[in-house]
RNA sequence: GCGCCCGUAGCUCAGCUGGAUAGAGCAGUAGACUACGAAUCUAAAGGUCGGGGGUUCAAAUCCCUCCGGGCGCACCA
């Protein structure tokens, strides 16, 4: 209904000759909202307003003229103008039927696509396999996975992927802290030694990597003989024992994190590893990063459009000059130690990304991260140009999530190992409500997760309105099958002209609303507005379902009761839909 | 010091591509189960939109400034 109000303003424009400017005179589009309040018109535009500068005319004249031309019967019920010049529209029945005509119509799908439909590529949670996934990792797997849903859902072609930091120096730090607490299941070990290990680094604690060690120690064959021997010796080479270490406590952490997103209902298209960026593919100097820096360095100067920066060395080191393209200053590659950074492979990691094809890169990453957008867009563009392929990248900045119990703020830092792990939460809130506390919010927004509210009052989380509101309406149809009540298999406009109340015609307006809120979230990568949305909707059938009977028959005739049927039944198909896109579940009874 | 995010009802937060009387949930107050599920509904109450300037016909929304909170400013990942 939305679009028949815009599409009939457009028209208009294009009749009195605005048409082909539009986009400059109104850059921002035609603006229609749905307000909230009564008396406000079902839909309303302040479009004469922002034309009234343009024409030089004031606004309310420009709004009936306006409301004459788009007036047509068979849309609109009534055109109103208010205030300092709102154009108010109150659709027809026949409009209203329609659009609940077209949410009950199994054979379409409920959701609107976008015009132009994009390749892309979701990457999130991305967490280095260094721990078990926490409260934090798990909103950014809500959001993410949810987000995925929702750009499929709009039409557009998705990849989801895990980039997994495999490499680099935190790994031989979780392989030493590993080591070190399977030493001490063994031996004590005195504060030299394990200073001496450390190397100056922080080493990761917490049980996990206890029971790590335990699991080392308990079965037979994780080790070599050999290996043992030398792990416990501190002057064996290091060599000799410590990748094991480093091997096996990473593939259990990562086995853990798999699982943990298997219950959580996060699938992953991929996971890709950044080993595999560091891997020579023929000899010396022909791994990935190490080939994509060179062509970034050849290709820099000689290209036409001059976004490629140059690479130049500076004390010993290689870099990479993104001050040309908005970073406010030049990156390391190379390191004077020969080591290659993380900003490196990760040019590798998004070159290859735009190799594959895709026309929007979506990063999902914490917060704290806000600081790497300007180089990794320098990288972007870099590539880009280097590759000649338009590439858009969007960075989804997931804020923190506060941890409270007992009315305390509770610390989280992996290696400190005082942290709240996304299991423990799951196990004792449950996935449904995990993830809409999670969703209900702005991503871009930190949030306070109180442990024992999620936990000890669960039951007033909003998750059960929505999912009760449902429940509801399977309910009510398996009442009206065993009272033999004929439910049509396809509906038509006819068993729906007994509706006239005005719940039963707001509820309609919303159901109406459900593709455009997909659409908006789809553009702006923002799930809370579906959240919000599912609440709406369930609140009202609330309302309508209390004041309103469906089945007694006693009470009004049967084309009402049908009719009021049907209003369920699409209300039904639109909550199990959206809250399917948030990986909540819809259940038939609770 | 520089940069990013945030400050809205007692609490947790929407609204911020400028538009009509700033919204919801929770808590608290007062009510509704002989009727399709009360995990529901109804009503009232609750506000210097952090302070101050500015732009505008119109500012919670844009700009400046100050105050308060969080997070970044590596040849870590």
């Amino acid at each position: 209904m939305r679009d028949l109000a815009a599409a009939a303003i457009r028209s208009y424009m294009k009749e009195i000759g605005l048409a082909e400017d539009l986009s400059t005179l109104l850059p921002k589009g035609i603006r229609l909202e749905f307000p909230k309040k009564e008396g406000f018109g079902e839909i309303s535009t302040p479009v004469a307003m922002h034309l009234a500068p343009l024409l030089k005319l004031p606004p309310r004249k420009i709004a009936e003229s306006l409301r004459q031309e788009l007036m047509d019967a068979s849309l609109f019920q009534s055109i109103e103008i208010a205030g300092p010049g709102y154009l108010n529209f109150i659709f027809s029945e026949q409009s209203i039927r329609d659009a609940l005509l077209k949410a009950l119509d199994e054979t379409s799908d409920p959701v609107i696509p976008e015009d132009s439909k994009r390749k892309i590529l979701l990457e999130f949670v991305s967490a280095n396999p260094t721990g078990p996934l926490h409260v934090g990792h798990g909103r950014g797997a809500a959001y993410g996975d949810a987000l995925s849903r929702i750009l499929k859902a709009v039409g557009h072609e998705v990849k989801t992927e895990y980039y997994i930091n495999d490499a680099g120096n935190q790994m031989e730090m979780l392989g030493r802290s590993t080591c070190l607490a399977w030493r001490k299941l063994i031996r004590e070990v005195p504060q030299k030694e394990e200073e001496a290990f450390l190397k100056g680094g922080t080493p990761y604690k917490g049980d996990y990597i206890r029971d790590l060690a335990r699991l080392i120690l308990d079965t037979p064959g994780l080790l070599t003989e050999q290996e043992a021997r030398n792990a416990l010796d501190p002057l064996a080479p290091e060599d000799e024992y410590l990748g094991k270490f480093t091997e096996i406590a990473q593939s259990r952490i990562m086995e853990g994190i798999r699982e943990d997103l298997r219950q959580f209902g996060v699938a992953f298209d991929t996971f890709f590893s950044e080993k595999d960026l560091h891997r020579p593919s023929e000899g010396p100097g022909t791994d990935a990063i190490t080939l994509w820096i060179a062509r970034i360095r050849e290709a820099s100067g000689r290209n036409e459009k001059g976004n490629v920066p140059d690479v130049f060395e500076s004390e010993g080191a290689l870099w990479l000059r993104t001050t040309l393209l908005g970073d406010d200053k030049d990156r390391v590659l190379l390191r004077s130690d020969g080591r290659l950074t993380y900003f490196a492979a990760d040019i590798a990691y998004h070159a290859q990304k735009i190799q594959q094809g895709f026309d929007l890169l979506v990063d999902v990453w914490g917060a704290d991260h806000h600081g790497y957008i300007p180089r990794m867009n320098a990288a972007i563009r870099t590539l880009s140009d280097l590759l000649d392929r338009p590439v858009e990248f969007r960075v989804a900045l997931i804020q923190l999530v506060s941890l409270v119990r007992d009315g305390r703020p509770v610390s989280m830092s992996t290696r400190g190992g005082e942290f709240v792990t996304l299991r423990e939460v799951l196990d004792e809130v449950g996935v449904d409500a995990t993830r809409f506390s999670y969703l209900v919010r702005s991503h871009e927004s930190s949030v306070e997760f109180d442990l024992n509210k999620a936990k000890e009052r669960s039951m007033d989380n909003p998750v059960y309105y929505v999912q009760y509101a449902h429940a509801r309406v399977r309910s009510l149809l398996r009442q009206a099958q065993s009272r033999g009540v004929e439910i049509p298999v396809v509906w038509k406009s006819a068993d729906l002209e007994a509706l006239s109340e005005p719940a039963e015609r707001e509820l309609v307006r919303i159901l109406d609303r459900f593709s455009y809120v997909l659409n908006e979230a789809s553009r702006s990568l923002e799930i809370h507005p579906l959240t919000e949305y599912l609440t709406d909707l369930a609140g009202h059938y609330h309302h309508f379902y209390f004041h309103h009977r469906i089945l007694s028959q006693e009470l009004h005739d049967k084309k009402i009761m049908v009719a009021r049927i049907g209003l369920s039944v699409a209300v039904g198909r639109i909550l199990k839909t959206g809250l399917g896109l948030l990986g909540i579940s819809a259940p038939d009874v609770m």
